[in-house]
DNA sequence: AGCGTTCATGGGAATCATTCTCACAGATGC
DNA sequence: GCATCTGTGAGAATGATTCCCATGAACGCT
């Protein structure tokens, strides 16, 4: 999963900030048109090559849902997240007891090595009042 | 989500009777070149409506992974898969506490109105033993 | 059964995200 | 500074999904 030593350049860098400044998820080509707008341009296709070199570092989550796929910046550790339908805003959320019990399911049929992806989905506070 | 009422067709019945053939996850263009083998035709179009319909009418499950989406007949109560990585073998299992997790830590959170997606991969037994 | 209305179909074009190609630029190591 | 080798970028290519629209088939009614 985690590829060979990477290069530093100017392209990843910006990718990389300006998913930190975010506050929900981005799709690719949100951010590239962000980074055209904040100056610093980078080419689509390496908007997609960094995201893919961080998603296998594991410095980004991916969100798959309708059509296009969604980054956003996230913690190294393993977690999941709690997501606004209507305003993309997210938390990161752990979950101790899913952890668990997915182990546990898993074994009960026999599977191995496994892994698991949960994402909840809900109207946040602020959206909700409008 | 559930829409209007749906007119009985054809090619809708052939979609869902092959779905309850299959084992796994099925993507729409395999489902589409098996009708055609079996001998009941579809058009490609028409095997993207009928699994968007039957999608909205909670007979069938979709997972999104990597490229293209596939779909895959379940029973209408809310429950989430296991899936083989390698053989696409998948188990319905129920969760009890998941439900009631994501409930309360969404409520924490502010938000309402909640829905949430699993799914726990893992090599199954058939597979790990090649 | 006959009929009209309305929704479904199909095939090819259109759309859209993502990946590929390849010549060139820049990072890294010495 | 230099050689090497990976990263970049623009556009083409790919591939899944959706749109368009003329034709066909259900459904409700009589």
């Amino acid at each position: 999963m985690t590829e060979g030593p990477r290069r530093q350049t100017r392209q990843r860098s910006a990718v990389l900030a300006l998913l930190d400044d975010q506050d929900g998820f981005r799709t690719a080509q949100d951010l590239h048109a962000l980074l055209r707008e904040r100056g610093d341009a980078v080419g689509l296709a390496t908007v997609y090559r960094a995201l893919q070199a961080l998603l296998d570092d594991g410095l980004v989550d991916v969100l798959r849902t309708e059509g296009e796929a969604a980054y956003r910046r996230c913690s190294p550790v393993h977690h999941h997240h709690l997501v606004c339908r209507s305003c993309g805003r997210t938390v990161e959320v752990a979950d101790p007891p899913v952890e668990r019990w997915a182990a546990r399911v898993a074994a009960e049929h026999g599977f191995a090595d496994v892994q698991h992806q949960l994402e909840v989905f809900g109207t946040c506070a602020a959206c909700a009042a409008r």
